[in-house]
RNA sequence: GCCCCCUUAGCACAGUGGCAGUGCACUUCCUUGGUAAGGAAGGGGUCGUCAGUUCAAUUCUGACAGGGGGCUCCA
């Protein structure tokens, strides 16, 4: 190999020889294609994202990316952000640029305007982005000094790219790339595509508040939301499949399937109708006999304490603006001394069974100690963060809290993420563990630290869940593992969580007498397996699109008389369902029968049964599933037969 | 709490500076029908609330409330 080539090695292993200083759209050209090249958005040179204008200048590996890759879609997004920035500048003069990163769904671009931007203004920022791609500007690199990036964007007036710019090279930068299109110029890692054309289509969706850097203390920005695809038709398709997800969304189908209301007397307060309550009552249920299976004591506490306990809890000073005070007459000068006092609801049951944890002398013999409630929280949210089911001010947990000795913990970490994966795979929902770390306002010193996290680090490791790391995201208290779960909108949902904490002990002073007859310090797990029943229910009604497994449906089955005079049979096979402890009814409308099964359809009722001349001879039912046709009619059955079908369905599968 | 948008019958939505509309649902009557909508008639509204502009406001303006999309936060 000669001084002047150096040597790429493409990902089917082949490798070329090419001269040093080759810019890859040209060895693309000349040594792979004229398709490839044509389709190039850019490469990875050694695992690096560049673009195709860089010069191969030393051996390595070299992967094309292109609309077909997965980074593609993203790329252009990006490129996306840029050509929208570029035209709100354009259109609005005077509005400051900030940041424009790209999401799963698309991309964001933040604007520092006085006045907001109107749909009106998107619409026309939209054209005008679109008629961008159409122009097709090469995009441009260069790369500038830390006097020369100051110099452009100080003379531009752009304050918050001046900070950015700072920032960069404190922390070590050398240069600053520089990326133009059209004129417009912005900062950015790269890469780009070679030209605004490659995007395609570009469609804004909304625009939003956001907070210079995240922090509410910060200036308020202008979020423009938007999109991009390489087709109209992928754009027309993620739009379609935007509608299908609206369709499930659980505020829609709990309004339709009559589960449960809001009224404006009680904001972020749920008003749960006959059918919600039999589906939180179920769950309610099933997580109480499990609980009982595995060594759990359920046990109920007050709603309301005052404020001793909160400063005990540490809640008083931090906590005290989410918390309903119901009295708050301590300083009140016009009550005599002994009517004073501060008492609000609980926001959460730890505190309640710390206080019922230390009420008796505990030996090590009793532990771990597993107190489980489900009793009724309120936190006082701010109105703008509520949202259906998904966030309230009202709400129950399945809450647990595990007392044990450190020594126990590798133990009952095994067997609570073995409790918890076997609840979510009861409901098919794919779940992802994050092991979360010490966090910078951490309590207590590293040797604890260290034995915490190893702890339960160790029981994750053996249950051999994939997981991922988060280091510095537990809480102040201690290390944690939380489970996510994705919703059909994609929309991701923390619900349980194992927390692992040494400081409530110390606050609560709580003990156990050892083997030795000492006083030592047990260590607490907090844990939750739906998270609440509020946000399950909510994240379920989406899963299941309304359509509930028998064993949740509040409607299990519906019979549906083909005439009046079937009544008869109809009421025995109701009886019979009934005396089974299933929940069915008989719709008495005498429409006809295609109206009366399409109710039950909408109703999302598991199993319709047909009840004629055919069922009353043969003493049977004919049920029928979702859908349509010959395939959801099941055909006649005896009553014996469904009877044990339908209550086999009904059982709790965990 | 902050930014933007929305609020008309139980639900989904039209509409207008001068008597408030449609579809579904609901009630009654007719229809007794075999696997996703049979027909007719009828009832139902302080057009979110409170102010302002106007001869006149559901419509224009403002404030507030509730809801939605985000930010912050979070089970």
């Amino acid at each position: 190999m000669s001084q002047a080539e150096v040597t790429i090695t493409l990902p089917d292993g082949s490798q070329k020889a090419v001269t040093a200083g080759t810019t890859i759209a040209e060895f693309v050209k000349t040594h792979i294609g004229p398709g490839l090249a044509k389709a190039a958005l850019c490469a990875t040179y050694d695992g690096e994202a560049v673009d195709l204008s860089r010069p191969l200048d030393h051996s390595g590996t070299l992967a094309i990316i292109t609309p077909k890759s997965p980074e593609g879609l993203d790329l252009v997004r990006h490129d996306a952000a840029h050509i929208v920035a570029s035209v709100v500048q354009r259109l609005f003069p005077g509005t400051q640029v900030t940041i424009g990163p790209t999401t799963d769904e698309g991309f964001y671009y933040d604007f520092a305007r006085d006045t907001p931007f109107t749909p009106d203004d998107l619409a026309r920022i939209e054209a005008e982005a679109n008629a961008e791609i159409k122009a097709d500007h090469p995009f441009v690199r260069t790369e500038v000094s830390r006097e020369e990036a100051l110099a452009l964007f100080e003379k531009l007036g752009e304050k918050f790219k001046v900070e950015i710019v700072e920032d960069i090279f404190a922390k070590g930068a050398k240069t600053l790339t520089l990326y133009s299109h059209g004129g417009w110029t912005d900062f950015c890692l790269g890469p780009h595509g070679p030209s605004t054309g490659r995007v395609g289509v570009i469609k804004l969706l909304s625009v939003a508040g956001a907070y210079w850097r995240g922090d509410h203390r910060n200036a308020q920005l202008q979020r423009i939301y938007g999109t991009a695809f390489f087709t109209q038709k992928e754009l027309d398709a993620w739009v379609h499949q935007q509608e299908e997800a609206r369709k499930r969304d659980h505020r829609k189908l709990g309004r339709e399937l009559d589960l449960f209301a809001f009224h404006p007397a009680a904001p972020g307060a749920v008003f749960w109708t006959g059918n919600g309550t039999l589906i939180f009552t179920e769950l309610q249920g099933a997580m109480r006999r499990m609980c009982l299976a595995n060594g759990y004591v359920e046990i109920k506490t007050p709603l309301l304490y005052n404020k001793l306990l909160w400063e005990k809890s540490g809640h008083w000073g931090k906590y005290r603006e989410n918390m309903f005070l119901v009295l708050d007459s301590e300083a009140d000068p016009s009550l005599p001394e002994d009517e004073r006092a501060s008492i609000s609801l609980k926001p959460m049951n730890c505190p309640s069974h710390h206080l019922f944890y230390e009420m008796k002398r505990r030996s090590y013999r009793e532990l771990p100690l597993r107190l489980h409630s489900q009793d009724v929280l309120h936190r006082n949210e701010a109105t703008g963060a509520l949202s259906g089911l998904t966030r309230v001010r009202q709400f129950q947990q399945d809450d647990a809290h595990v007392y044990l000795m450190e020594s126990q913990i590798t133990d009952e970490v095994k067997r609570l993420t073995q409790l918890i994966a076997k609840v979510y795979a009861a409901f098919g929902l794919e779940f992802t563990a994050k092991f979360a770390t010490r966090p910078p306002n951490k309590l207590g010193d590293d040797a604890l630290w260290d034995k915490a996290e190893a702890a339960l680090q160790a029981a994750l490791v053996e249950t051999g869940l994939p997981y991922e790391l988060k280091p510095g995201d537990g809480a102040f208290y201690g290390p944690k593992i939380d489970f996510d779960v994705a919703d059909s909108i994609g929309r991701k949902w923390q619900l349980g969580t194992i927390q692992l904490d040494y400081l409530a002990p110390e606050r609560f002073d709580l003990g156990y007498i050892g083997p030795d007859n000492a006083v030592h310090r047990p260590v607490v797990i907090h844990r939750a397996i739906y998270g609440s029943f509020e946000r399950f229910i909510g994240i379920l009604i989406e899963h299941y699109a309304g359509n509930f497994p028998v064993w949740l449906a509040p409607e299990q089955a519906r019979i549906v008389p083909v005439t009046v005079g079937h009544y008869g049979w109809a009421e025995q096979v109701e009886a019979r369902l009934l005396a089974a402890g299933l929940r069915v009814s008989i719709d008495r409308s005498h429409g006809k029968l295609g109206a009366m099964i399409r109710d039950a359809q909408l109703a999302k009722v598991p199993y319709t049964l047909v009840v004629g001349d055919k069922e009353v001879e043969a003493q049977g039912v004919s049920p029928r599933t979702h859908g349509t046709g010959k395939e959801a009619d099941l055909g006649l059955q005896s009553l014996d037969a469904f009877v044990a079908k339908l209550a086999a369905e009904a059982v709790v599968p965990f």
